[in-house]
Parts: C-alpha cells; sequence; structure tokens
DNA sequence: TTTGCAATGTAACGAATGTTACAAACAGTA
DNA sequence: TACTGTTTGTAACATTCGTTACATTGCAAA
C-alpha cells in the first residue's frame, strides 16, 4: 500500500498534493514490496526496467570490483528514487548492487506505467525531467573540473568562479583539508601551491580570505 | 516553416512519421528562424527556455575562457538539438555561446510548448529521456574512467571491461596515440607504461593484439 | 595565563608522468 | 624494390605531486 504523504516528499512527486498523488496511482499498474533488513533488492546487471522509490526504511548501494570485493557507494532513505538514469538510456542495467538497511517498502512501477504517469501529470513530467538534466549538469560540472591537470589550475578555476565579475578578496568556506579533498589532491600539497602562487604575486593569502592579485595572469594559467 | 523529414532524423523525433509529426506541430505553438552565416544565435548565460534544434545549416559552439578568449566546443548540424541538458535542470542558462557557420534555419520551441509534445506523443517522450539519459550515463562513465590515478590502472580497468568474462586476448580498435588521447595521457608514457606491463608479467602485446596473462594480479591494481 | 588540539606552513624525498628527441617497424605506393 | 609517411618503442631529463615528518600558528577550555 502506498502513502502518498511519504512520497510527495521525494523529488519526483515534489509538488503533488497527498491526495492527487493517490488518484493518480489509481489509474497505474504497480507493486509495493517488503524487504527485511539485508534483503537483495536488485543486483548489479539487472535489468532496470521499472522505477523504484524507497518508501519507508533505508538501503545501501554496493559495487562490485574486477576481484569480487564490494565496496559501498552510497547510503539512501524514504522517499528517495533509486538509479533515475538508468531507467532510460542505452545502458539499462542496474550498475550496483541494492539491499536493505533496515526494513524497507519499495514502490516498484513498471516502465510503461511510468511513462503514463509523465503523460499524465505535467509536474511529474517536469519534476524527473529536472532530475535527471540536474544530474547531467552536475557530472559535467564535476568533469569540467577534473579536466584541469595542474592543482594551480584547480585553485585559479576555483577563485576565478568564485570572485565572479568582481576582482578582489574571496572568502574560503572549507578548511584547507576540505578544499584539497574536494580537488582531490593532498592538503600539503595545496599549501605548497597556494604558497607558490602568492610567490609569484598572483594571489595574497590572510586565513581564510584570499585576494586576488592578478587576474589576468590567472586565466592564463587555465588557457589550453 | 518545418520540414517534418528532416526533423524526423533527429534523436529527439526519431521514429515518428513525418506526417504525424506535421500533425504534432499543427498543435503546437513554435518558431523558424533563419540566420546568415556568423550570426550569434545564442549567447553564452542566455536564459534557456526553448528547445532549439538546427533544421538546416550548421552551427558552432564556443566557450569564453576568464581573460576573454574564445574556444571553440564543438560543431553541429542539422538536424541536431542544442544543449538538451539545459531546457531542465536548475541551471538553465546557455553555458556556450553559439553562432550560424553557415545559412542555417532553427527550429524554435518554447518550453512549455515542448513539454505539451512530450506529453501528446510518448514516443518522443521515450526519445527525450533517453537523449538525457544517455548522456548522463556517458558523463557517469567517463568519471569512473578518470578517478583511476595511474596509468596502469586506466589500461587494467580499459583491458577488463574489454575483455569481460573470458580471458585472452583483447583487439584494440584505435592507434596507441587515440588510445593515449581518451585517457588523457601523453603517447610516450602510455607506451613506456604497456612496456612495464610486459616486463611485470601482466600482459603480452602484439600490434593491436594485448593478451592478458593475470587477470587477478591485475584487478589487484584497482583496488583502492 | 597555560594547556591541548586542530589547522596551517614548510621541507626533503620519491614515484608517476610529461617533454623532447630519435630510432625502428610497418603500410601504402610509385 | 625504393620511397614516404605513420605508428610504435625507447631513452634522458624536467615537472608535478604524494608521502612523511615536523614546526608554527590560532583558538578555546581549564
Amino acid at each position: 500500500m502506498i502513502h502518498p504523504e511519504i512520497l510527495c516528499q521525494s523529488p519526483i512527486f515534489r509538488g503533488i498534493a497527498p491526495d492527487d498523488l493517490r488518484e493518480l496511482f489509481r489509474q497505474i499498474h504497480y507493486q509495493v514490496k517488503s524487504y527485511q533488513k539485508n534483503d537483495l533488492i536488485t543486483m548489479a546487471g539487472d535489468i532496470c526496467d521499472r522505477l523504484l522509490i524507497i518508501q519507508q526504511g533505508s538501503v545501501k548501494a554496493e559495487m562490485t570490483d574486477y576481484s569480487g570485493k564490494t565496496i559501498k557507494i552510497e547510503d539512501m532513505s524514504a522517499p528517495w528514487p533509486l538509479a533515475t538514469a538508468f531507467l532510460f538510456g542505452k545502458e539499462n542495467r542496474f550498475p550496483v548492487t541494492v539491499s536493505a538497511t533496515s526494513n524497507v517498502e519499495m514502490v516498484s512501477i513498471p516502465k510503461t506505467e511510468f511513462v503514463k504517469l509523465l503523460q499524465l501529470n505535467a509536474l511529474i513530467l517536469n519534476n524527473y525531467l529536472n532530475t535527471i538534466s540536474t544530474r547531467a549538469q552536475f557530472l559535467s560540472q564535476k568533469l569540467k573540473f577534473l579536466s584541469f591537470k595542474t592543482i594551480k589550475q584547480k585553485i585559479a578555476h576555483f577563485l576565478l568562479e568564485k570572485a565572479g565579475d568582481r576582482l578582489q578578496t574571496v572568502e574560503i568556506q572549507q578548511s584547507q583539508g576540505q578544499l584539497a579533498e574536494m580537488f582531490g589532491v593532498t592538503r600539503p600539497s595545496l599549501a605548497r601551491t597556494l604558497g607558490e602562487m602568492v610567490q609569484e604575486g598572483l594571489i595574497e593569502t590572510d586565513r581564510r580570505y584570499i585576494k586576488i592579485l592578478d587576474k589576468v595572469r590567472m586565466s592564463q594559467l587555465l588557457m589550453g
């Protein structure tokens, strides 16, 4: 049995009134399945031909590497949809194995039924398109960031992005260690590079404040 | 004026009969705009609230870096949609400046009208969802690939992926140079690493054929 | 103030990779 | 065959970054 007041908190049904959602679900076929803690929900490689939404409880996603060792990828809890990028698209197999970390109820909507839902309600359609598009944008941004090879470039990109049009001082929210992790480098390396940039007259640092001194020369670091 | 027989070649209208497409377009508002060579079509930062499809001619997408220099990102020609990942999603501004590289006709469909189209026709809906999802999957794959730090890891991942379950020989389609570019490394570095892996007894190479000798040890390279 | 802890700056060393250059192997063609 | 251009193998050197270790600074609680 579905709980519209829970489901309408999920990104896909956001903004739908619980009563409307109940009515919408009357018009399609779906299943609600229960799992005990540690039950397998999907295996990596399974065909993904239905939308799965966690209605209750929480699950973990794990990936098996080539040597057979499993690595935890992500934790998710109600009311969240699973693998929204794999219901459509060329590769429609689950990349991960999902198992329950508590008692779980999953709402399972076959792909063809979900398409009906998208056609019945423009808000759901918009929500779903937003979900996938935002994810694509996020990945694209991350990829762009990784395309900068040296630490100096990453810092320059980060600062210029943060400064926007205005010249001058940028305040860093995170600690140096967190920033280093974001950049995928070690903290000493980041500190060293910041030191070099101060030496070169590109920036001045004062605790969590960084002042950009030479925007032009910093931009040139980012050129191919 | 739209040309259904051209538009139905585009990824979004693929599989729709030209006559059906013409009928669908009768039910929505849209515009067809003409551009001369070198005309600006969209500027980076413009709000993206309409789907643009190239009906005739070709365009180029350029990005402006921090120092004001423009870099060519991509060439596109009819019948291709522009920026499908930016019509929906959080960030709905064009990331690039698009200009005509020949005489161009663009079909411009407002977002709300395009949503109507998606609700009218399940095939278009599926096509569009497939387009975005496939893109997200592609980016996700690329990101995973970049997460491997050393060249040895990238090669191991590539070969194990390519070999699948079966042990034995893998044929490489690309030249060493192309492979290196795919990996984001230089050709001599790739060649050197391949040489090292031969030394270590992991693989044997013969022109474009690579034989995997020790799958277990190669898998271990990929562990964190 | 003193103490203790987290955040930061710095240095020495080594591993991985880029850079550059050149030689060898191969493929296609006159 | 001889010639030519492309692909591949290899080497020496420079650069970037990770690793490890330690000193310094800042801050808050005792």
